[in-house]
DNA sequence: CCAAAGATGTAGCCTCAGCTACACTTGTCA
DNA sequence: TGACAAGTGTAGCTGAGGCTACATCTTTGG
């Protein structure tokens, strides 16, 4: 902090400006969804069975945000579940989770190639990753390849 | 997706995994102040006023919810202002858009650097710079100079 | 086979960050 | 100098995502 720079500040078209932080806010309305289809997926694959209780304790949530949150999913036709049947995905949200897992592991994998120490990576990456766009993502994938 | 890959999935024990959600969600409330704070703080630099109608109009909402988050700000010790006379930060606001502007340089520096296009490295680094920790940044920070 | 434990679901509350609508200041210029 | 436009502030609404408390269903072991 405080070098000796003179620290040029150039400020962005207002409209430009209002378009990206916009975005950015759509961004995170999705990522909640996103991190429970990715978690259901991974408990279905796993474990054979998604149990709100089994992801209120994973998110670190209370059983019954996460039941709100399911029936999110399942109002977005992401997710179905029967009243004490456990909770399974829709194609759409197989799509979704697949979609982010993939995307998980390349944020993931690309910290560690530029120096991330893993753990920093692993948390980091689970913020970062619902604000990657396709085309930084599709740089990764090609700086990863590149090596 | 569906690759020939049998997709091994390893889950994160389950404190480990609530434990980042839960960091994750914290950097979320702390998101908004840091853009409000960076914004103000590059408003006062180049046009000498950081009024709320162009703060909200530079993030593209409506000037109330500026002048709720400024209250916030102001809440938190971050800015002052008085009624129909403009905002100013704080010692801890300047110090908080310092770190800010310099973690974005950083992030968007860092995106580049791995084949990120310019417009999409601006875009996505308005979301990514407010999950990245200072391991992440540090590593970051040595990528960048040892090239 | 049924009682208790644990899981599930519901209700109601909170805060935050959006919004619109309306009221009040400020400053300018005819 | 005073009327009006632009900016500022306030009130009250919404939905999201947290929570606790309570009610109900399932499962399991004695």
């Amino acid at each position: 902090m405080t070098t000796g720079e003179p620290e040029r500040i150039e400020l962005p078209e207002e409209p430009t400006q209002a378009r990206r932080f916009g975005k950015t806010r759509t961004a995170q309305s999705t990522a909640l969804l996103e991190d429970y289809a990715e978690l259901i997926a991974d408990l279905l694959a796993t474990g054979g069975e998604a149990r709100p209780t089994d992801i209120a304790r994973r998110l670190g949530v209370s059983h019954a945000t996460a039941i709100k949150a399911i029936s999110r999913l399942k109002r977005e036709g992401l997710a179905t579940a029967r009243p004490y049947r456990g909770v399974f995905l829709t194609e759409a949200g197989e799509h979704l989770a697949a979609r982010v897992r993939l995307r998980h592991r390349l944020v993931v994998d690309l910290l560690l190639a530029v120096g991330v120490p893993r753990e920093a990576a692993e948390q980091d990456a689970e913020g970062l990753e619902h604000h990657v766009s396709d085309a930084t993502l599709a740089a990764f994938s090609r700086f990863l390849a590149g090596r």
